[in-house]
RNA sequence: GACCCUAUGGUCUAGCGGUUAGGACACCACCCUUUCACGGUGGUAGCCCGGGUUCGAUUCCCGGUAGGGUCGCCA
């Protein structure tokens, strides 16, 4: 039988960088054994939930790339689903929360107490077979010692996530469940359900969390725990998910930038370590870069566009021509996207303002007669191409008597306002000689 | 408080009784480049503590310590 698993999030706000990572291994795992990933929605807490947060939620699987075989086809609860297993809100799946209540209450598994229903708890140890964890004898706690026994179905007749998420397990064949180690205690309570309904509980498999870097809990408050953030700060997601395979799970062999069909490949339970792992921004990003740098043009020029506009600068303005040799100055320098209208914008930008330290540095006295022999040099070149321009510096400087760096710096502030960014001699090329020659003279002006 | 899980450099990890404890990120130095990156070379840094078992423990067992999780009419 191939595996069924799931990724059942509750759409209470966002989507956990954790709940990602979760829902990641599960999508693994399923393409891994040719098995099917379903998505299943708990909403059953009528007051956190919210439509936006499921919106969220498909959104940032989406861009993730994970695709559900079996799921909401829209965040509509009440639209059509896709797979023969539905509904995948559990708000639209009451009636068999209620059966199923009915069905232990008549065989005395269950019983009312002060207008709730409360599932008979067994009072012996669980042990759960963990396909990560090992074997775990779940004994009571203290607490639970004094009363075992726990909710089901509210007052108000809510069914209890307990309740729902076992319910809709057997319902839907899930074979395997694979989640968040937070639900290793729970576990006991879930296999004493399945029993209770006469069936055999799936395979478990419970995965370590992901702390902040400094060891505490992420909680909601920690900018890194919504995947949003990620979305957001311009990161790709081939490196979010290429960093999330590796938090929690080894192919063993060394491998850090590994392909997704690489990964797929590799992937299986035995392999997922024991312990929290911390999120380290720093890896994440340097896979950022990597896969940064290989991107392909197409994709490049599109994010590129989308992140110049959202920083407000309308790329459309210029020749296509202009947008892509600009771009393709920068394609590999900078790793976020977030970084681009800073690193570039320049290019794009009338009025350039000078970083202010730099200019203390560079635009002083004695290097104003220097940037205008390099004015006259540029205005004389017979090309206004990357190498012709070099050549043109090399020789201004070496006529000066002075190492081109001297000729580098204040040129760039001159045309960039920045100390860094792409290779200086391409993006005078770029830039062209008008707005060169301008911004030469404008820098001059400032330096009297 | 009870119950459960975990413990290799700063971080992610390989290791499954005998290894000069391997890789990656980060960091430092040098090279390349007279920007910033990229790339290259080299380097600093680790088996939580204490008992066992064993000829021999990072590795197995017990205890401690530390971190995390759970004990809701939240999920």
């Amino acid at each position: 039988m191939k595996p069924r698993v799931r990724f059942a999030p509750s759409p209470t706000g966002y989507l956990h960088i954790g709940g990602a990572r979760t829902a990641l291994f599960n999508w693994l795992y399923a393409r891994h054994t040719g098995g099917t990933f379903i998505l299943r929605i708990e909403d059953t807490d009528a007051a956190r939930n919210s439509q936006e947060a499921v919106d969220v939620i498909l959104n940032g699987l989406r861009w993730l790339g994970l695709d559900w075989d079996e799921g909401p086809l829209t965040g509509d609860a009440t639209g059509a689903g896709k797979g023969d297993r539905g509904p995948y809100f559990q708000s639209q799946r009451k009636e068999n929360y209620q059966r199923r209540v009915e069905a232990l209450l008549s065989r005395d598994l269950a019983y009312e107490h002060e207008g709730a229903v409360k599932f008979k708890m067994t009072r012996e140890p669980v042990t759960i077979r963990d396909l990560v964890v090992g074997e775990v004898v779940r004994k009571l706690t203290d607490r639970e010692e004094s009363d075992p026994d726990f909710v089901i179905l509210r007052s108000d007749g809510q069914p209890v996530f307990h309740l729902t998420n076992v319910v809709d397990d057997l319902e839907m064949g899930i074979t395997h469940v694979i989640r968040g180690e937070d639900h290793l205690s729970n576990t006991a309570r879930h296999i004493a359900l399945f029993r209770a309904f006469d069936v055999h509980p799936p395979h478990y498999a419970h995965i370590p969390l992901i702390l902040n870097a400094d060891g505490t809990k992420m909680s909601k408050r920690d900018t890194g725990a919504s995947l949003t953030n990620y979305v957001e700060e311009g990161f790709l997601p081939e490196a979010v998910v290429n960093y999330l395979c590796l938090l929690g799970w080894s192919p063993k062999n060394n491998r850090e930038k590994m392909a997704l069909a690489e990964t797929i490949e590799a992937f299986d339970l035995p392999q997922i370590l024991r312990h929290n792992a911390r999120f380290d921004q720093e890896k994440l990003l340097w896979l950022q870069g990597e896969y940064a740098r290989e991107l392909g043009d197409d994709r490049f020029y599109e994010l590129a566009v989308h992140t110049f506009a959202k920083a407000g600068i309308d790329t459309n303005k210029f020749p296509l021509s202009y947008v892509k040799a600009a771009l393709d100055t920068c394609k590999g320098k900078f790793k976020l996207f977030r970084e681009l209208p800073g690193y570039a914008g320049f290019y794009f930008i009338d009025q350039i303002e000078y970083d202010a330290e730099a200019a203390k540095k560079d635009f002083v006295p004695e290097n104003k007669p220097r940037l205008e022999k390099l004015r006259e040099a540029f205005a004389v070149a017979p090309k206004f191409d990357a190498p012709t321009l070099e050549a043109a510096l090399k020789e201004t400087a070496k006529v000066l008597g002075v190492k081109a760096g001297v000729l580098v710096h204040p040129c760039r502030l001159a045309v960039t306002g920045k100390t860094s960014g792409p290779s200086l001699y391409h993006l005078l090329e770029v830039l062209g000689k008008e707005k060169v020659m301008q911004r030469i003279e404008l820098a001059l002006a400032t330096m009297s």
